[in-house]
DNA sequence: CTTGACCTTGTAGTTACTACAAGGTGCATA
DNA sequence: TATGCACCTTGTAGTAACTACAAGGTCAAG
């Protein structure tokens, strides 16, 4: 598979993925002999992971730590285990903001399909007290 | 409230608060006599509002956006009601991505408690088939 | 055999901050 | 009264994570 391909894939732009490479997110493809890089379905894998993590607001560097998890057969567990809690709180600290959010965006459009303006209350959704 | 204390309860720098006001994003606050930003709750609301969304992955036009939902009445209810319905899909499929990661963390936080190195899927937790 | 879509490396621009610098004001405290 | 800190301004420059463009090479279709 040719960056072209895998960039129109992923909905990633060719330049984004030679940056990847450069920074060592993405494993180095393989070259033809017309030294044009050739992805794997791995590649693929890979990279369709990094831009959902991206997109969920998620740091390079801490997608480099997701994708370090991989693997982590020559790590200590308990290493991994310590990540893994850290990754796993963040996560669920934004699936509550999000599912506040989307409470307050449902709320919107039933009243809006009421045809009444009801309060809108979407900076309320995520600004409720700190926990 | 001053920006110093604002900056505080929300961990942002007063230069990005300040960046935030240039910008149009954070409402320019009242001043006091001696010329200092005067931030009321409704500034510290938007704030941690706008904080919350970008680091769920909202762009600042996203962001924008939303926080224009929040003065709607003057708007008609079909154009909100489209803007609300994209909004709602994106934090859909937000919550979809974050929930299927947090299971893989999940379960390789048992694996790992079990102290036997399981098969990591944390990659294919997110790169699953597109919908 | 040319056209156009691809590829390469390299540089420069954009977004959303973040950090200084320089120079000034406000204000509590030793 | 002096010290020191938080704040004000404008401006420049650095960072992260792309994104675009330039200059030139490769390749399959017509």
């Amino acid at each position: 598979m040719r960056i072209g391909e895998l960039a129109k894939a992923t909905g990633t732009k060719a330049e984004t993925i030679r940056y990847y490479e450069r920074e060592g997110i993405l494993p180095a493809a393989d070259r033809t002999d017309s030294n044009y890089r050739d992805y794997s379905d791995e590649h693929l894998a890979t990279l369709i992971f990094v831009r959902r993590a991206r997109a969920l607001g998620f740091t390079m560097a801490q997608v480099r730590e997701l994708l370090a998890l991989s693997d982590h057969e020559d790590k200590p567990c308990r290493d991994v285990d310590q990540l893994v809690q850290r990754q796993l709180g963040e996560v669920t600290r934004k699936i509550a903001d999000l599912t506040s959010l989307q409470d307050e965006l449902q709320h919107m459009l039933r009243s809006c399909q009421a045809d009444r303006i009801g309060e809108c209350r979407i900076v309320e959704s995520l600004a409720r007290p700190l926990r």
